[in-house]
DNA sequence: TAGATTGTTAATCGATTAACAATC
DNA sequence: TAGATTGTTAATCGATTAACAATC
């Protein structure tokens, strides 16, 4: 069905997702694609094209069902699926991350927590142990984890991020401010905080400039 | 010189800055952009466009200083300055910001920390007092706040962030999943770790339907 | 049926890549 | 000078927007 959309369309269905949540939450029925491009700032033409890349979910003269639209953008993006999560790394952001209720709630399951630092050992969050990372590849080997989360220092990113695909983990959700280099076709999803703030500081840098 | 750069050639900065910063510490002194194609995974020609927007920093027949391409870049990120920056909501992403010693590293100075809950004020974090978002407005108004990271629920965020656009703080980072809807022109990079999530689980996704 | 709005094709715009003259 | 590599123009590619026929 569909095969090679461009991420700049994928990179659009989460927030698409996002609005449609709320108009259903809120109890809207029904939708067109120009009164949704008003709410989201986006021209209707660009939601009508997004949404034809998997099939029209529109009807003429009607526009589209909010719940029903929710519903099918949600199954495009697996949030129907169940997905074992660990992470890798239980400092500050390890933790922040392993605390978010609402990853459990859309189908993303905290397995488990690992960490090379041997005094967190027996500890847990939210009831899932943190393990030391010397059972890291039995455990992947032994319960089917599909994403890890790799929350640890750069140094050591890349050795750990290939372990983990040697064990058989499916994608990887990098925070670790570092290019991981994975056998082609691999998944890896990357947040960069350090790049997002620099970006934030451009654009002050900018209208500073500007105002000059 | 620099008016109106494209989104897309602002994004990448910082990632040519990290791989220029690796390379002057493993004390390389000049690289083409052809070499630098490689080790990043990008067309030369992008490299040499990109650079060409702030004007050229190579040289005919020798390529770009290290050195020097890693300093212009930073200038134009803006990480020769210095931001002061406050975090709303020390919860746990607030307290990861908070200790992430890097930002104060490239000139982001963490001022402040705010939260609605009584409990928290008077504890700090390095030494960063936590104070009670009643004291928002006063702070803002005698310090001088560039940058206020939003790691608030959802709920509340809109508001916090209209008040921090009032007071006189100059961008928002923001880290709830939620548009602000701010006046426009005003300054914001988002942060929406769900959304990037959802791409992940896309990809994964569409892998498995892919090898059916 | 008439009106509304989609699905889809065509036109435009912008970003990326290729090519090469300029020049170190 | 000859070789290398940039800066920059031109060509290509892809994404966005506009337009409209199909259809509910």
């Amino acid at each position: 069905m569909a095969e090679n959309i461009s991420s700049a369309v994928i990179g659009r269905l989460p927030r698409y997702y996002r609005y449609l949540g709320d108009l259903k939450e809120a109890g809207v029925v029904r939708i067109s694609s120009q009164e949704l491009s008003k709410k989201m700032n986006v021209t209707a033409s660009q939601i009508r094209q997004d949404f034809n890349n998997f099939g029209g979910f529109g009807q003429q003269g009607y526009g589209y069902n909010v719940e029903l639209l929710y519903n099918e953008i949600g199954k495009i993006l697996g949030l129907d699926k169940n997905f074992n999560m660990i992470i890798i790394g239980a400092g500050n952001l390890g933790q922040a991350i392993a605390n978010y209720k609402d990853f459990d709630r859309r189908g993303f399951k905290l397995v488990g927590i690992f960490d090379v630092n041997p005094k967190l050992e027996g500890l847990s969050i939210r009831d899932i142990p943190i393990m030391s990372i010397d059972k890291l590849e039995s455990f992947i080997k032994e319960h089917n984890v599909h994403i890890a989360a790799l929350t640890i220092p750069k140094l050591h990113a890349p050795a750990i991020a290939k372990q983990l695909v040697d064990y058989g983990v499916k994608a990887i959700w990098n925070f670790a401010p570092v290019d991981l280099n994975l056998p082609e076709g691999f998944i890896v999803e990357n947040v960069h905080l350090a790049e997002s703030l620099m970006q934030l500081s451009y654009a002050l840098t900018a209208s500073e400039r500007d105002s000059n």
